[in-house]
DNA sequence: GGCGGCTATGCAACTAGTTGCATAAAGGCT
DNA sequence: AGCCTTTATGCAACTAGTTGCATAGCCGCC
């Protein structure tokens, strides 16, 4: 159940619309909560049917127009509930493992070109993140008032890093099949 | 679609019942592709009925009796031709980045006590881990045949060694607030 | 001989996430 | 005016994963 916390902490950072979080998503928010425009749509209507948020009165017509939502106290109220309660770390799920492990049965034909491909996406990735931090937290600044976000990102860039070396490492060996 | 895909391996390594399989999930393949015991024996029934494996023959009553499943020559075939085919990366779903973020917004109490938990769950994962490799991958043998597996194996080394460094940095940066 | 615990399989109902498509306003373009 | 693209919202149907519980055989034990 993550997904209308994502969405809560996103809309009280900035009120949007169902667009803007879908757009937001795919830039920030979507980097460790990924979700596709369907799901937000969704979500929102659900939210607002609990009274956690509340659309902005607008003029005109309902269909094709921008909707915008705020957080009400009680979505506010929900978020920081669920930001005290505790989760378990999700269990990796990545299919690229599975392959290495199934071509050690089957064989491993095209192996080297999926793992190429993925360096290539990896580092594309690990460039992103460190053009984001390199803009929004450049060294200069000790007293650092977004510790937190840059944390988060730090991950990111953890994680991408993390994915280019063993990528390199297991390109490294697998030639020698 | 890799859950089937992970069973199939799973069986080519060696022919097992469904809860012959769950265990497995929870010991190896489950690193990289977890599932519970419901998904398994719904997924064992469909690939049965698909013709990719099959229940080999038993005596005595079918209820609360162990049944051993064994890959078709069909099923092989279905997972060379996955094990060639390509898939993106998946997305990072992480709840406990949510949260960092979350807290940014509404308040980080009790955000230490998480942290700090994650911290000790990564730290036995990562135990488990050497574990294994000392036990399964001693350095000592110079002509690894099981490269692949041992690949995979490096990849949950690296990635539990990516959280307790984060969560290590990130906890050193949080009492500052 | 009946009770508890373990092994084993499985159904039903639910929640979460994905895919494909429909609808409609607004603005440019020719 | 007619057409195309972009912005914007949304329905319907599907696949994947989770949770709770039911059933049944087997074994020890007291």
């Amino acid at each position: 159940m993550s997904l209308p916390h994502a969405i809560l902490t996103a809309l009280l950072e900035k009120p949007s619309s169902g667009l803007e979080l879908t757009r937001r998503f795919d830039r920030s928010i979507g980097f460790f909560w990924s979700a596709t425009h369907q799901q937000i749509y969704r979500e929102l209507g659900r939210l607002e049917a609990s009274g956690h948020i509340r659309a902005l009165p607008q003029a005109g017509p309902a269909r094709g127009q921008k909707k915008e939502y705020e957080v009400l106290p009680a979505g506010r109220a929900e978020l920081e509930r669920w930001t005290a309660e505790g989760a378990d770390p999700r269990a990796v799920r990545e299919p690229l493992l599975l392959r290495l492990r199934a071509a050690a049965v089957v064989g491993t034909a095209g192996l080297d070109t999926e793992l190429q491909r993925h360096l290539a996406l990896h580092r594309a990735k690990l460039d992103d993140y460190l053009e984001i931090e390199r803009r929004d937290f450049p060294p200069g600044r000790a007293a650092d008032e977004n510790r937190l976000q840059h944390a988060v990102l730090r991950a990111g860039i953890g994680l991408e890093t993390f994915w280019v070396e063993w990528l390199t490492e297991t390109l490294s060996a697998l030639p020698e099949y």
